[in-house]
RNA sequence: GGAGAGGUGGCCGAGCCAGGUUGAAGGCGCUUCCCUGCUAAGGAAGUAACUGUCGUAAGGCGGUUCGUGGGUUCAAAUCCCACCCUCUCCGCCA
C-alpha cells in the first residue's frame, strides 16, 4: 500500500506513482477524499471525546442524577453514530482508490512500457544452438520425462530424473551455503499459507487465477517462498540495530500458469512445480538500496560462476509490478530461441509491502515502515535449462560446472546408449 | 479426530465469574538521577503502540488498541457470538 502523506508531499514520490500508471486525475481524487477523510476524522473525534466524558462522568455521578445523565449520553452516542457513518463510506472510499495505486518507481527506473528496459550489463557472448535443445537433450539424457509427468498430473508436469536431480540438488546445496557464508539465515517455509497471507504478500488479489487452492482447508499452494518468508516479521516492530535480517528460502513453488497456454511448451522451462532458492530481505529504509545491489551482486556472482551467459536489465516502470520500487532481471542467453530469457530478478519493495505486514522499524528516526527486498537465488528447474544448452558438448555429453562438482560427484555426464 | 485449559504492555503476571476515575496492580527489564572509591547492594523518578491535531521545539489536547472480527450497553480487558492461535491429555503418524 501507498504512503498517503508521501503522495501529499513529495512530488518525487508522486511522479513515480504516475510512471507506473497512476493518472493525475486519479491521485488528486484520492487526495481530495483523504483531506475529507482526515477532516471528519478530527469531528468524529471531538464527538467520541464529549461521549467518553459524559459516559465516565456517570460512574462517578450521585445515583439520582443517573437517569439524566445516562439520557443526555445516549444523545451523545446516536450524533456520534451519524457522523461515523458518514466517515466510514469516505475512509472506505480512501482504502479501496489507495490499495490500487502501485508503489511509485524509483527515479531510477527508466519510464515507460516493458520494451523501455535499460541494460545495465552485459556478460559473455551469444552462443550459436548446441546440437539438441533443452527439451529434446533432457529427454536424451534421461533427465526429463514430460510425457509420463502429464500421463500422471497433467501437461507442464514432468519427472526429473538421473543426474538431473543429483544436479538439482547440487544447486540447491551450492546456493544455500554461498548465501549462508553471506550471513542469510536459511528457511525451509511452509508451502501452504492462509488466504490473509497472500493478501499480506500482494498476492492476492491481483495473482488469484495464477495460485492453487485447497478449497477444503482453506489454503493456498505458494507460487514462490517469498510468500512465507515475509510473513516471518509480520506485525513486529523490528529493532534498527539488528537490520538488515536476510533470509534465503528453499521451496517448491506452484503456479497454475493461466494464461501461458501455448507458451514455452517445450521441456521444463514452464512447469506448474518448481523448486527455487529465493532470498529475502527486512532492512531499515535508509539500507535498503544498498540492499538491493547486493541481491544482485549475488545473482551475478551465481551466474558468473555456472559460466552462463547473461546479461542485467533495469526493468521499465511499466513493467515492474504493483509492488517493485524498481527490479533488476537477470536474463541468461538461450542458444535455441536465439534470445535472453529471465533466470532470476531482484526488487526493492521499499516500504509497500511492509505498510500492509505491518512490520516496523523503530531506530533512532522513531518508528516507521520497515523495507523489504526479495531476490532469485536460484530457480533450479530453469537453471538446469540453461545449463543443458550451455554445458552441453558437441558430443553429447555435459561437462557439470566446476562449482558443482564437490555437490554432485559428477564432472563429465555422458549420454546413456540409444536404444 | 475426542476432552480440557488459556491468549492482557519489551517480558512475567493480576484484573474477567458482581461491566464504570483500569490504558490497565505487582514484579522483571530498561532509562535518568542520588548514594557508594568503582562492574555489588540500596534509594528516587520515569518507561506501551499506532494515529489525528496544535506547536519551530520540548510538549499539549484528542482518538484507537487487553488474540481477530462482530454484537449488547450511556459505558466492555470484563457480558454474548464467530473465527484464529497456543498448551495439556487421549488417538493417529514420517
Amino acid at each position: 500500500m501507498i504512503d498517503l502523506r508521501a503522495l501529499r508531499d513529495d512530488p518525487t514520490y508522486r511522479e513515480g506513482a504516475v510512471a507506473k500508471g497512476a493518472t493525475a486525475d486519479t491521485l488528486d481524487r484520492l487526495l481530495a477524499d483523504d483531506a475529507e477523510r482526515r477532516q471528519l476524522l478530527a469531528e468524529v473525534e471531538r464527538l467520541r471525546a464529549d461521549a467518553n466524558a459524559a459516559s465516565k462522568d456517570i460512574g462517578r455521578a450521585d445515583p439520582h442524577e443517573r437517569d439524566a445523565k445516562i439520557a443526555a449520553a445516549g444523545e451523545l452516542k446516536a450524533r456520534v453514530g451519524d457522523r461515523e457513518a458518514v466517515l466510514e463510506a469516505v475512509s472506505t472510499r480512501v482504502d479501496e482508490a489507495a490499495l490500487a495505486i502501485p508503489n511509485p518507481a524509483h527515479p531510477s527506473v527508466p519510464t515507460g512500457t516493458e520494451e523501455a528496459f535499460e541494460v545495465i550489463d552485459v556478460v559473455g557472448g551469444q552462443p550459436s544452438p548446441p546440437p539438441l535443445d533443452h527439451a529434446d537433450y533432457g529427454d536424451r539424457m534421461g533427465w526429463t520425462d514430460a510425457e509420463r509427468g502429464a500421463a500422471v498430473s497433467g501437461s507442464r508436469f514432468a519427472y526429473l530424473r538421473a543426474e538431473a536431480v543429483l544436479l538439482e540438488l547440487a544447486l540447491v546445496q551450492w546456493t544455500m551455503q554461498k548465501l549462508v557464508g553471506r550471513g542469510f539465515t536459511p528457511i525451509v517455509p511452509p508451502v501452504l499459507v492462509r488466504e490473509d497471507m497472500m493478501v499480506d504478500a500482494g498476492f492476492f488479489p491481483t495473482d488469484r487465477n495464477q495460485v492453487y487452492e485447497l478449497e477444503k482447508d482453506e489454503l493456498f499452494l505458494v507460487g514462490t517462498a517469498e510468500v512465507p518468508l515475509a510473513g516471518i516479521h509480520r506485525g513486529e516492530r523490528l529493532d534498527a540495530t539488528t537490520l538488515p535480517l536476510r533470509y534465503v528460502g528453499f521451496s517448491s513453488c506452484f503456479r497454475r500458469e493461466a494464461g501461458t497456454y501455448g507458451k514455452d511448451t517445450r521441456g521444463i522451462f514452464r512447469v506448474h512445480q518448481f523448486d527455487k532458492v529465493e532470498m529475502f530481505i527486512w532492512a531499515d529504509p535508509e539500507q535498503s538500496w544498498a540492499e538491493h545491489e547486493l541481491l544482485l551482486e549475488i545473482e551475478r556472482e551465481i551466474l558468473d560462476q555456472l559460466g552462463l551467459p547473461y546479461r542485467v536489465i533495469n526493468v521499465a516502470s511499466g513493467d515492474l509490478g504493483a509492488a517493485a520500487a524498481k527490479k533488476y532481471d537477470c536474463e541468461v542467453w538461450l542458444p535455441s530461441e536465439g534470445q535472453y530469457r529471465e533466470i532470476t530478478s531482484c526488487s526493492n519493495y521499499t516500504d509497500f509491502s511492509a505498510r500492509r505486514l505491518g512490520t516496523r522499524v523503530k531506530g533512532d528516526r522513531g518508528s516507521e515502515f520497515a523495507h523489504t527486498l526479495n531476490g532469485t537465488a536460484c530457480a533450479v528447474g530453469r537453471m538446469l535449462v540453461f545449463l543443458m544448452e550451455h554445458a552441453q558438448q558437441d558430443d553429447g555429453s555435459f561437462v557439470v560446472p566446476e562449482v558443482l562438482r564437490p555437490y554432485c560427484g559428477l564432472d563429465l555426464i555422458v549420454p546413456p546408449a540409444a536404444e
